[in-house]
DNA sequence: TTAGAGGTACCTCTAAAGAGGTATGTGGTT
DNA sequence: AACCACATACCTCTTTAGAGGTACCTCTAA
């Protein structure tokens, strides 16, 4: 039997977004240092970053902010749109409220500032390639404004769903499969398929067991 | 009665409330090495702290969410009900999202954890009494959580699992798909399945859909 | 020492989930 | 009349989940 621990962790394979080449290098060397992440594909602009995800479907993107043209954010949205489910990590010079909300709300998986130490930015990357959300802790205090201020609100939109979607929704949280749904709403189970893969997008959410999990903290599951 | 220690007559003036007297007395004590703080006055439950409130105008409350009768989310809407602008900074064990976003929308002013260092503690306290939001570092990610409206709880949990089955639930309800969950545990995608294989058996669970519901119903996801 | 529990790995196989796409009918709007 | 959102159905294709089983290693309790 092979010996555990040489195939099943590869790499993670990360997409550079950033129209500085002199950065991307810089990243992508330091990148390059840890065995466990890969970058796979680099990009200077939105479309050329969309086209990269679409192709290598990488586990991560860094993604800069300030880029002419299409920002950072906007690209963001377009690759969300475009229904990449890459982590999307903001990596970017700005600490500036509004974009911190603005990409987190946009769907973002972390806000790392660039003037954090290589090694932390390592442990960072790792962390986001496993699903954990990252965010440089110099945006604490902004974060706990933003949140005092601004929000009671949804990043995933509860508004833009249709009530047949809504009512899928709290089958899907009731643990049923696809098929049970079908029977119960006396529908096929495709059509359950196109209502669960149309809600996924709307809410930028990447599976069912996501969606279970957001209905029920917001409650929507009853 | 400002009692007026005449030297420190700008040092900034704090309010205790926590139901532990020897907690009380031993923040008390830290604090008093700081030339720059001062303890006014101390209170046990939130009818004193708010008399004591009212009676010294203290610069800063150091609240404890955690008491009898009226727990620390009440104490401080009374005290802003009442009129107090002090600045408000919770002390508290509980790094619980809904205390932490509760606490900081009823108008707290920092969020501070009581395991923290002391050195630490004195030295956010005094930029809290210049009027600096004060937030653990420990809850950035929480905090960012909550922006994006995925919240997650925690708490206690049951039964015969087995620690490594406690762990794999917990990233299932974090939306995880076995991949990335061995990716995390660094073991096989094969392994994760024969750990949630048990899981679903010892649970009488279906799915892992069923699985994440429950976990985040009882409490005892992340 | 043996037995059992827990963790890991590997195997096969089936079912379920999800991404694409096209298409039809209905009820409202413009 | 033309358009649009919604719900429905059906299609293909790939990936993920889950059930079954065997096996090996370590640690602890009988």
């Amino acid at each position: 039997m092979t010996d555990h621990n040489e195939e099943n962790a590869s790499a993670a394979s990360i997409l550079l977004i950033d129209d500085h080449p002199l950065l991307r290098k810089g990243v992508k060397q330091l990148i390059e240092l840890d065995s466990e992440l890969r970058v796979v594909a680099e990009a200077s602009n939105a479309h050329e970053g969309l086209a990269a995800a679409l192709e290598f479907e990488p586990d991560l993107i860094l993604l800069d902010l300030n880029m002419p043209e299409i920002n950072g954010i906007e690209t963001l949205k377009m690759l969300r749109d475009a229904g990449v489910t890459s982590r999307v990590v903001v990596f970017t010079v700005s600490d500036n409220e509004e974009d911190v909300v603005a990409a987190l709300k946009a769907g973002a998986d972390g806000y790392l500032l660039k003037d954090m130490e290589p090694e932390e930015l390592l442990s960072s990357l790792n962390q986001a390639a496993l699903g954990k959300m990252v965010i440089s802790d110099r945006l604490t205090t902004l974060l706990a404004e933003a949140l005092q201020n601004k929000r009671t609100k949804k990043g995933p939109d509860i508004s833009s769903l249709t009530p047949r979607e809504k009512q899928i929704i709290k089958l899907i949280s009731a643990g049923l499969p696809n098929k049970l749904i079908a029977r119960k709403l006396s529908i096929t189970e495709g059509t359950v398929k196109v209502h669960v893969k149309h809600l996924l997008k709307k809410l930028h959410l990447r599976s069912r067991v996501e969606v279970a999990v957001w209905a029920v903290q917001e409650g929507l599951d009853k």
